[in-house]
DNA sequence: CAGGCTCGTGGGAACGTCCCCGCAACACTG
DNA sequence: CAGTGTTGCGGGGACGTTCCCACGAGCCTG
């Protein structure tokens, strides 16, 4: 392992001259620096990133928490996530709290201790509990608005009155909104974007849960749901909906033709069903990249004004599952 | 921050008890140590991991590096091992290659210097790669045989020869064998088990692919395997039978009516298409745990002898998408 | 030409921990 | 009682950086 010492030896300057010719380029003389970076490259040196965090007191590492990564949702916005961070040279520690609240706070805090920032998916804490450990650890949420924390919000309201005003445009005037989890930002938005288009275009929309959101809810709820005499479901998300769909083919009702089925995030496999499944997609990808930028932003600037909150807006994408009302 | 340095003062020793009243119980009097851990309580002190880093060459974290996230595969591995690390006080890091053999070696690279071991999942690159990145730093491999680095290998042979003893059981006798990625391990494991097993009952192998294993090359190549006139498919792995499910249901034949599906992998999505698929359910959680302690293994004991490979036996899943041949 | 700049550089403290070394106090041995 | 251990503890160097301070050389200004 060669260090600043090999390099300062090997072109007779000081460690300090070689630490500005790496960081301060302009307080070196040309020259010098020149031979300092021939130098670096010729012993191969590479900063030793231990070091440099316990003079600096930053890492140069995020963490990443999330409920769970058995959830196909979370690792894509974790690769996004990882992508952002590594092309600016940041690490990623990766966290799973298997959705349990109180390993999330301790997660938060002992990863808190070794890393310059954390983001926090979709956190299953109280508001306060997440301020209370916003004040010892940088934080950004994502998927969770919370007052005086930064954050980053995958809109979902917008794609959901887009696809109902699809549907309602199809013919269909009875709905029903499968509820996800009951505290769930996301749900509260999902549902009240149903419910005021269904206010402005004059549909019925019916409820269901909450649920925990998992496939066998899809498929438990389905029976009742053909029961209902609705046309048209909207999920919380996908994996209910993808239940709905399996559901609804063992009780025999056929999708698109007799219901209309929407999901919410477009995991990969809302594409693979059969029908495949009409969802809105949520913006995974650029919310896990501008969840580290923002985070990024924050240890950067220690500015003052309020937390920033950025949304990322969704896109109704048409599939196999949603057609015109039956007669 | 409070450091050990006010944890010394606040008690009147000097700091080279509290650091060893904390890592090594029996070098101090009973009584001092009991004074020590109750400063410590008081004070909230915890160490900082990124000074004991620097002090003892361990950061006590590994690398965690996967072909892609997005690969509904990977996460499982990631979250088991993030569990067993995080059990016995280590992080993880998360690097994702994008499925670039470069980018693969760049990361474990870079990553070796700032975390003590790296687990890689199935590596894209070549052995003597691997081989000369080992070098330099501690690997683990999964799913990836290389002689002299340690691994650990998620067995799909016996589950892929249970599958077929039971569909020959069931009557089939014409078989074909959908390859996956062309120089991985798992590939030649799954086609040799097959081979193996249609040898000794005395039952025809075709074989499609190699394909890069996504749900797409599965529905594409559905048509021509209704052409073929088996009744059995084996995929290499969920992606593919899930799409040639799709495909078959396209073209109109009936699964398990006229073909049988069975995928590899048991991922989450398998349990979820209609019919249900039939795979073999490779060992994830185990292999995950497994990888990160035999890294921590070889981190401990600087053990001499042959590098360890450890094998996860997997299990045949019966689901819907299996059953008697076609008369 | 004395005083002030700027520029480029070196010296060395600091970050927080671990761990080697030394030393005092005491107990045991013969 | 001298010699030899053992036990418990403190001092201080080391890990590899960063960064503040100081300092000499050269240049400008009045």
């Amino acid at each position: 392992m060669t260090t600043i010492y090999d390099v300062a030896e090997y072109c007779g300057v000081s460690v300090s001259t070689v630490s500005r010719a790496i960081a301060a380029p302009d307080m070196v003389r040309q020259s010098t620096r020149r031979r300092v970076l021939e130098a670096v490259d010729k012993l191969g040196y590479q900063p030793n990133r231990v070091a440099r965090a316990l003079s600096t007191g930053r890492t140069r590492s995020i963490g990443f928490v999330v409920p769970s990564l058995a959830n196909p949702f979370f690792p894509r916005v974790l690769k996004a996530a990882q992508g952002a961070a590594r092309s600016l040279d940041f690490a990623v520690l990766v966290g799973d709290t298997d959705e349990d609240p109180d390993a999330e706070a301790e997660l938060i805090t002992t990863m808190g201790r070794q890393v310059d920032g954390v983001v926090v998916c979709a956190p299953r804490l109280a508001d306060k509990d997440i301020l209370r450990l916003a004040r010892e650890v940088k934080i950004v949420c994502v998927n969770r608005p919370v007052r005086g924390v930064p954050g980053v919000l995958m809109d979902s309201a917008a794609g959901v009155s887009e696809a109902a005003r699809y549907l309602h445009g199809l013919g269909h005037q009875r709905f029903v909104y499968v509820n996800g989890p009951e505290r769930s930002w996301s749900n509260g938005e999902r549902r009240g974007a149903l419910g005021a288009e269904a206010e402005r275009l004059g549909f019925e929309v019916h409820e269901l849960g909450p649920v925990s959101a998992k496939f066998e809810d899809g498929v438990a709820l389905a029976p009742e749901i053909a029961r209902m005499g609705v046309s048209a479901v909207m999920a919380y998300n996908d994996l209910i909906a993808l239940g709905v769909l399996a559901g609804l083919r063992q009780t025999g009702v056929e999708v698109p033709g007799q219901i209309s089925v929407v999901g919410v995030d477009d995991i990969m496999m809302a594409a693979m069903s059969t029908p495949a499944l009409s969802t809105v997609s949520v913006a995974k990808d650029e919310a896990g990249a501008a969840a580290v930028e923002l985070l990024l932003e924050v240890l950067e600037g220690e500015r003052r004004g309020p937390a920033r909150t950025l949304r990322c807006p969704p896109t109704f994408v048409r599939r196999q599952s949603t057609g015109p009302a039956p007669a």
